[in-house]
Formats: structure tokens, sequence, C-alpha cells
DNA sequence: CATAGATGGTACGGATTTGAACAACTCTGC
DNA sequence: GCAGAGTTGTTCAAATCCGTACCATCTATG
């Protein structure tokens, strides 16, 4: 089945290539805009938009390194960067004395607010705007499972 | 037609989660690979691929960058690194006295044979197992158009 | 030729990331 | 209760990455 000794066949490693390429740019893209716009990181980015997606505004130190798929320490790190700024709060949880909240400040929702739209506007010209909608349904389920996959490993 | 002001619509979402998190997940596998079968990080595999890939198993260190799509300094520190194992070696350009060779070594085409195999079947098994043939050829002709659009700029 | 402007590569300081080690706390089974 | 195993978040040093400034060389133009 997946016969390793063999090159990939032409179309395959087109797929592959263009898909490695369009991530980098993409990322480089959206990495820019956030920069210019309000002076985030994508990593930053990502913690705030998901404190907000959060019940009260707040999630544990493990379930937000776990959602934006990045190491407990360099959430450490992204969200002491965060608390200098003031867009994010530390909170002692009182029933698991171990955990931490991270909570999102009105001002970090402002931050969020001031970069979305450009944001917005960065993911629909680089990839949305690129593909018909058949294409992004098939987009959507193709790499749905392949995350899938990938995340029950 | 790119309406900034309203959220992405369920289905452009889906697509956009997707891709973020499959690149991630990939990425994170691939790494995991390399390093593992070969000490090597991505970067420095994607280096060592297009040298062999190149005329005579070298390239001028600018054109590399922009190949690798990674800037002239991190390009720098790369291949500093690799020189040091011995698995690319620095020349002189004769005609443009500005310009460096950097060239694939035996070593580095050894160390690039040893990582190969395992490096297909990450491919394989984290993208291009997971699509059907026509998911396949729609996917890179798909971000093949996203890669092109957003590299001229 | 002279010279202004581009191009190629490196150096360097500061920021970020990694991975392992650690301390504090919780949970489980006995 | 309690030893041992697992979880949570941080710390630390080393590795990597970024952007800018810089020097050397080339090229075009007068």
């Amino acid at each position: 089945m997946t016969d390793d000794g063999r090159p990939l066949e032409p179309a395959q490693l087109r797929a592959w290539m263009a898909f490695v390429s369009a991530s980098h740019l993409i990322d480089h893209e959206v990495e820019r805009q956030l920069k210019r716009d309000g002076g985030l990181s994508h990593p930053e980015f990502e913690v705030l938009l998901r404190l907000r997606g959060a019940e009260g505004n707040r999630m544990r130190m493990s379930d937000l390194a776990r959602e934006v798929m990045i190491s407990k320490s360099r959430l450490t790190y992204q969200v002491t960067q965060l608390e200098r700024a003031g867009l994010v709060r530390r909170t002692g949880c009182e029933s698991d004395r171990r955990s931490i909240w991270a909570e999102l400040t009105p001002e970090g929702s402002a931050a969020l607010d001031k970069v979305r739209p450009g944001h917005r506007r960065v993911v629909r010209e680089a990839l949305i705007d690129m593909l018909s909608a058949e294409e992004l349904a098939l987009f959507g389920d193709a790499l749905t499972r392949v995350a899938d996959r990938l995340r029950a490993r």
C-alpha cells in the first residue's frame, strides 16, 4: 500500500509540494498581517481567539495548549507575553490548585477586534476566494479527515 | 467580494480550520520522522533535497533561499550547521565573487538517502493515502493556484 | 572610467522555541 | 490514609529564528 521505496507519482508529488508551499506562504501572509495591524504573532492571535471562544473567556493552560497545538512551555511563554501586554490575565483555579486560568481581558478582546477584519481578508484572499464552492467543500472534508487521523495517534 | 466585516460561512470556516490544523499536524509529523531517522530538521532536509535536485548538486545561496522559502540569514545559519555536520560544503563562485555555492557532499547525499524512505512513508500516510485520486488532482490544482498567486506579490 | 544603485552573503542582537527537569498537586488502588 | 503514578504549570539552557545593518561586489548609465 504505502510503498516507501519508490518516489511519489507526479500527481502525488504535485499535491504534496503545493501543500507545503501553500501552507508556508499562507502562514507567512497571516503572520505579516497580524503583526502589521495589531502587533500580534500568529500563536498569540490563536490564543486570544480560543479564549474568546471559551466559556467565560477563560481556559486552563493545558486545555489551551492542546487546542492551539503548542507545547506547554511555549504556551507559558506566550501567555506571559500576553499578560505583560495586558491582553490576558492569569488566575488561580479553586477546584484544582495545579491549574491556572488564562482569561481574556477587555483589552485582549479589543486587540482581537482590531486585527480580525484584516485577518479575515487574508484568509479569504489567500485561500477561500481561490476555491470554487465544490472545491471548498471537498477541501474541508478531506483535510478534516487528514487532521482527525493525525490527532488520533 | 471579500466581505471583511462578517465572519466566514460555516463551510469556509471548516475548510480554513482544517487547513491550519492539518498543516500543523503534518509538519509536526514530518519533523519528528526526520529527527528520529536522521537527526535532520525540516529546513535542513529541504536544503539537502534542493541541492540534490540541482545541476552539479550545488546552488547559490540566494537561489537556495528563494527555493526553500526561508530568509537569507536563516539560510546562512542552516548551511553553517549542515557544513559543520559535513553534509554540505561552501565554495566561492568564480564568475560572481559575491556569490557562494552550497554543494551537497557525498555524506549529505547519504544522509538524504537514509531519511527519505521514512519521509515518503509519512507523506503517504499523512496526506496522500487519505485522498482519493480525484481529490488528489483537485488538491494539486487548487493549491498550486493558491501558491502561485501568493508568490506573485 | 566613475558612480549611484542593486545584489549576494554574513554578523549580530534580540525574540522565540524546544525539551528535559522540576515542584506542586490530584487521583487510584489498596 | 497512603505510596505510587499521573497531571499541571513553570523554569532553565541551548538551539533556532528574525530583522536590520553591514561590507563586498556587480551593473547600468552617463
